[in-house]
Order: structure tokens, then sequence, then C-alpha cells
DNA sequence: CGGACAAGCTGA
DNA sequence: CAGCTTGTCCGG
């Protein structure tokens, strides 16, 4: 019997046990091998981490492990949980539940890989793994001369599929995307070309036996990829490649590390790259002039002229757009402000003052407060007294209707609205032959194609109050060039805005981000703001405690933020080092957001 | 997380 | 003080 150390899939539980295996179960346990054992009477299933850990074998009354579950994620992405646990600070189940298949796999199927390449490739996509390729082959001089990342910026409109042609040619390749939809679409377009695909999460055991391409979202990083000569990120300025929940790692910094472990080469690609991925590699980019052409024509129409108190999103310029028949037309309205409307869940009932009728609305406290009299009661529903209460948006469904009137044509309000104009984008083409659409940024995710996408007061992500509003920007530019095509298509980006000298504006008008990058490397850098700087976040049970116990370490700032404490390192390995030296308390129930999205 | 056990609260 | 709730501890 040989002991083993486990990681329990057990939430909550952070810790390592061992336990011996039975000597006739032994050949099938290895590193990621998941198992039944007993824990404190209870039967949970484990993860085997360890086989004969050290210090393990002067430990006496080890249990048994009960028997084997099925097959877990490979040895070396068991290691990697353990480095992705300590980097983002977090659980390493958290790491183990992404890299496992969601069901049980007692064995593997056959390996589908066929090895095959296919045409066009890129050149410049093969001259960059070509050169790493022939560095890791020379393992005789400096066999780490080539770096193993390479970053290239490519145009909205810019097909990838010769990118990952060259990839591909290399060996098993895995690529993550933003979303699962336009994976699913590459991945039937690779299939197509011969290639075999395996989609994660679903086809896990095939991805495990061996494919060409893995392809799936964030959690595909984790994915089994036997033999990976290449990761690719695709548009890596994405959010979503980074988990909200803690431990809130980010799919870019993984598969670098994920890369470097097995000398794959790690390919990031986007429009409007990070100073994350700029700090990385120096981008690989096609001409000024090509690179426009991916880019669509922009209006910009400038509202400083008008008086500030008959301000209205509904612009001449847009309006003209809104008469042309036949035109489709996204408009982007983000009013995220507070509610100004209410209605109770339970029995529909308008939310409104008992002393003069009118609405109520939910100031910064949760408080309701009528804008008339200046009553003020608890968020509770008059009628009813439930206290889910439905934010109606008036401001976008108001907009709808002042749309429609200017338009003459129906307008569709996606997401975020009253029930009775919830509808997806494609019902509303069917049901009414709708071609206007108005709604939060969501609806640059619902709606696939238009001829205009209007950001109808775009200063709101131009000036909002957080340090990566600039790239959060750039990333809705470039989810509206999507849907508008290349230049040559003439679709047209609406900008209405204040401040039409804002560098945003400038660089999406010349259809060149990387005006953006120095003035925002400056600023990162006298604010010691990522990558310049590191910092996490700390809320929940026991926070302030924990706080309190890292005050006065060295490189490290200790301060409060508006959602919880803001711990200010130097560098990130610096920081998370520090926060696992902080004290937590027995009871404590914390967050650890380790470089938040949002501050 | 969830079971065990201890300490606190209530009612007769 | 039985019977119950609530809190804290701990797992191989």
């Amino acid at each position: 019997m040989r002991p083993v150390r486990v990681v329990p899939d057990v939430t909550g539980l952070d810790r390592e046990f061992d336990y011996l295996v039975p000597d006739h179960l032994s050949a099938r346990v290895r590193p990621g091998t998941i198992v039944r054992c007993v824990l404190h009477g209870r039967r949970i299933k484990a993860w085997v981490t360890e086989i004969d850990p050290a210090d393990a074998f002067d430990k006496v009354d080890l249990k048994p492990i009960i028997e084997v579950v099925g097959i877990g994620p490979d040895p070396d992405l068991v290691e990697l949980s353990q480095w992705a646990a300590h980097y983002w600070v977090g659980r390493r189940r958290a790491f183990l539940v992404a890299a496992t298949a969601k069901r049980v796999i007692k064995e593997l199927p056959r390996s589908q890989r066929t090895g095959r390449s296919f045409e066009p490739q890129s050149p410049a996509t093969a001259a960059m793994l070509n050169a790493h390729s022939t560095s890791t082959d020379n393992k005789s001089a400096d066999s780490h001369s080539g770096s193993g990342v390479g970053l290239m910026r490519l145009a909205p409109s810019e097909d990838l599929l010769a990118v990952c042609a060259s990839a591909i040619a290399q060996g098993p390749t895995l690529i993550v995307m933003p979303a699962v939809d336009a994976a699913q679409i590459l991945a039937a377009r690779l299939r197509r070309s011969g290639i075999a695909v395996a989609m994660m999460p679903d086809d896990w055991s095939l991805a495990a036996a061996g494919v060409d391409v893995v392809i799936g979202s964030r959690a595909t990083a984790l994915a089994p990829c036997p033999g990976m000569k290449v990761a690719i990120l695709i548009d890596e300025h994405d959010e979503v490649h980074q988990s909200e929940a803690a431990p809130t790692w980010h799919a870019r910094d993984l598969l670098i590390e994920r890369c470097r472990r097995v000398d794959a080469f790690m390919l990031m690609i986007s429009p409007t790259p990070s100073l994350e991925a700029l700090e990385l590699a120096e981008p690989v980019h096609p001409s000024s002039a090509r690179e426009r052409e991916g880019w669509p024509c922009v209006q910009v129409v400038d509202r400083s002229g008008e008086l500030p108190w008959k301000k209205s999103l509904l612009s001449s310029e847009l309006i003209e757009h809104l008469r042309v028949p036949g035109r489709r037309v996204v408009c982007v309205s983000n009013t995220t402000g507070r509610a100004k409307l209410l209605a109770c869940r339970s029995c529909q009932e308008l939310i409104r003052c008992e002393i003069c009728e009118a609405a109520l609305a939910l100031d910064d406290a949760g408080v309701l407060v009528c804008g008339r009299c200046g009553q003020q009661r608890p968020s509770v529903c008059g009628a009813c007294g439930s206290t889910a209460l439905a934010n109606l948006r008036p401001g976008v469904t108001r907009l709808r209707e002042e749309l429609e009137a200017a338009a003459g044509r129906p307008v569709v309000q996606i997401g975020g609205g009253t029930t009775e104009h919830k509808v997806t984008a494609e019902e509303a083409v069917q049901m009414m032959g709708a071609e206007i659409f108005v709604g939060t940024e969501a609806v640059l995710h619902r709606v696939p194609s238009a001829d205009v996408v209007a950001f109808l007061d775009v200063d709101r992500e131009l000036l909002a109050p957080r340090f990566r509003a600039t790239d959060q920007a750039m990333a809705l530019m470039v989810r509206a060039a999507r849907l508008l095509g290349p230049r040559r298509r003439n679709g047209i980006l609406l900008l209405q805005t204040f401040i039409p000298d804002h560098e945003v504006i400038s660089a999406v008008v010349a259809g060149a981000p990387a005006m953006l990058v120095a003035a925002e490397r400056a600023r990162r850098k006298a604010l010691s703001l990522p990558p310049y700087g590191a910092i996490a976040q700390v809320s929940g049970h026991g926070a302030a405690e924990f706080a309190a116990s890292l005050q006065g370490v060295e490189g490290l700032q200790v301060g409060q933020g508006a959602n919880g404490f803001l711990l200010r390192g130097t560098d990130r390995q610096h920081l998370s080092a520090a926060l696992w030296a902080g004290e937590r308390g027995s009871t404590s129930r914390l967050r650890i957001a380790v470089d938040p999205p949002r501050i």
C-alpha cells in the first residue's frame, strides 16, 4: 500500500490529506486520478495530487482509499493548478474542477489526431512559430532564447482561420475564445478542413485522448491537450478571459505559464492588446493601411455645443440613419444609474409613494425615495410586502419609444427591459422584421450584424471612473466593429460625445489602436497600476482583520476601497506571497480578487 | 462543506 | 434540566 496525497472535492475545505492506495488499485492511480475515500465519516471524491509524498511514510493510521472513480486532469495540469492557486490566492479545488470533465470518465476513446494541416496559412504566424520551434530544438546553446510568447494585433474584421492553420501545422493546438458560440463556429470551420476538433467542455475525453485542436472558452485553458505545441488566446483584451468569481484567474496568465512548462508557443491575438500583453511581447501587425481597412468608418457626433438642459440622445445625424428604410441600426445606451421606476416582482404593482403616488426611486443606500414629496421607506412593496423589486429601466424603455417615434418603424429593446419587450434579436427579426435595436452593451452580443452601431452616450464609457476604462471602451468599439464588418462594407460606427478629441475616439477614427498605448502606459506607470504594480481587493467577513494583519508589510500598501480593502504591491509575486501570509481568522469568509478588472 | 460536540437559551 | 438552537472546530 503506497501513500498518496489528495485534494477533496469539497467546497470550502482547502486542505490536502494523505491516504493509502491498496495494491490492486495502484496501477490506476496517478496525479489527477479521481478517487473515493472516507473523510471525517463522509464518503467524498478527491483528486490525487501526489504519489508517495515524502513526509507521509512516517504517518500511522492512514485510511485506504475506497475506489478509483475516474480519469482526471493530467499530472502537469495538477501541478499547474497548484501554481495557479498560489498565484491568484485561491483554492486549488477551483482549478482542479475547471481541469476535470463534467461527468465521470472511466476510460478514454481512441486518439482522433490526424496531424493534418490545411491551407491557406498565415506567413506572419508561421514565421513567429518557426522561430520558436527552431530555438527550442537547438537545446545545445541558449534553448530559451525565444520567449515562446507572441502577440498579433489584427483588426476586428480579420479572419483568423489562416492563423489557426499555421498553428495547427505545428502540432496539437489549444484555442481559447471569449464566447462559446464563436468557438463553435470556428470549430465547425476547422472540422470542414479535415481537422479533428474537441469542443470544450463536452468533448473532454476526446481532448484527453488526443485531437488536433481543443477549443472553447476560458476554462479551456485547463483542458487536456496532450502534446500541445501552440496555445492561441483569441481577443486577448476581452474581460471574459478573467474569472469574475474568486479566484479571479486570467486565461492569459495561466496559458503563458502552461506553455512555458511544456515549451509550447503562446500566441495572443487582439485588435487592441492589453498593456499586460504588450509587456510580454512586441506586437506583430499588418500594414497600417490593412489594419485600418479592418475597422469600420466612424461618424463622430459632437454634442459639445448642445445646451446641457436639453441634452437629447437623438441627434439629427442618428435620426437620419433611423429613417432610412432597411438600414439596420443598433443603439447602445448604458443607463447604469439607479432605477427610476420599480415594480414588485411578486404582485406586479408599481412601487409608488403612499402620500403623493409618484414613482419611488431607489437611492444609493437602498432606500426608496419619492422625488416629489421626499417621503422615504425601505425597499418593500407597499401592496404585498415583498422585497423583490424589478427594475423597469425607464431609461431604455422611454428611449425605445422616442427612437420608434423618430424612426417611424418598430424598435426592439434587447435585454434589461420589462417582460413584454424581452425578445431575442432573432425572434424580433422574424416576428416583425425589426431593423432597429436598442439596449445596453448587451445588445452588441445579441444582434449578429448591423449597418449602423450608435453609442448614444459614449462618454459614459470613456469617462467611467475605473482604471481600465480606456481598455473597456476599446473592447466595446471592437464589438461594434465586428457587427459592422470591414471598412468596405460601409457600416458606420456613430459616436455621440461631448469630447470628440478623446484619444479613444481618435484611435478608432484612425483605425489605429496603437495610438492609445503610450499615454495609457504612462498613466498606469505613474499610478503603479497593473501591469506596473499589483492590486488585490479583499472583502467579506474578516476582511478588516486580514487587512490589518498586513499593515506595515514591506512593499505592500493597505487601503480602503469602495468595495473592500485594496492591497497594492510592487509586483504579483510579492502581492501573492503577502496575501498568503495574511492572518485569516477561523471564522473569516474572505473574497480575495487579485487584479480585479473593475476598480 | 457538514458532522460532532459544546455552550447558550427557553419553558416548566 | 430536557430539548432545542447556535457557534466553533476539524477532517488523514
